[in-house]
DNA sequence: TTTGTATATTCGTATATATGAATATACGGA
DNA sequence: TCCGTATATTCATATATACGAATATACAAA
């Protein structure tokens, strides 16, 4: 039950929304392209991260200076309804169409970090065109 | 997305939960059954039934003395794909599983007041078995 | 070993939330 | 109209959470 509340509370929050939905988008990505997309200072980024770090939503892994995120692959079926709610609902939301906006342009016009670490010689397909 | 936000964080609450719960189950309740059921003080459930509200989550009528509360039907596709996400949770989350049981007992030995009630002949269908 | 970049944590503070106890309100029946 | 039952709200307080600013840590490169 702990789990289960910890979960929805770490959803009931707008940042930490528009952080999820940007792992959801680029699969990937790390903390400076965060603050770059969304607009907010580094240490709340980081504050929101390890909240959903502790509620098992996401995980982290460092790739030389940087530390890439993602969503953890859930590993039971409260987890797997949860995430199934949150990926519908940043879907559907205008509000977070802009940040997706934001992404795709950072990484078109080669200012998102991530993807110069990770694939350095090509985009994602999502971000291609 | 304030909308979203608030009702992940009207689910971030053990009580809540087990409310919303309840009201899945028994489809519609009153506070006092909420109260036998949960064992909790009636002004703390009243409170969080608020809370509820204000979320959006559920409803209510009122019927002579009682005041029956009930899940709203959602209104939108995020509403919707949260409330699904909640029912997979309570049905699969094992803690739930005890109120579901007290609650059954409680409206087969006629101490659960909701359905004496809305329907003072018959038990509904769940219940009766 | 120094420097710069990326990320995390601490600190002080403001705001929100949860709670029990007490009280208020709404309604129906005598 | 008075009383009892059902539910809501207020009050005081304890705890949690969010925040910016400042500081600390981790790593790579020179």
């Amino acid at each position: 039950m702990k789990r289960i509340t910890r979960t929805f509370k770490a959803l009931s929050d707008e940042t930490r929304l528009r952080i999820l939905h940007l792992l959801i988008e680029a699969g990937e990505i790390c903390v400076c392209d965060m603050e770059t997309v969304l607009g907010c200072p580094q240490a709340r980024i980081s504050r929101h991260l390890s909240v959903l770090r502790n509620a098992g939503l996401i995980e982290d892994r460092r790739e030389g200076l940087w530390i890439l995120y993602s969503l953890t692959r859930p590993g039971d079926s409260n987890h797997r309804s949860i995430v199934r709610a949150l990926k519908e609902v940043v879907d559907s939301a205008e509000e977070f169409a802009a940040d997706k906006k934001k992404l795709r342009q950072a990484v078109q016009q080669g200012r998102c970090k991530t993807f110069q670490i990770i694939m350095p010689d090509s985009l994602p397909r999502a971000f291609s065109h």
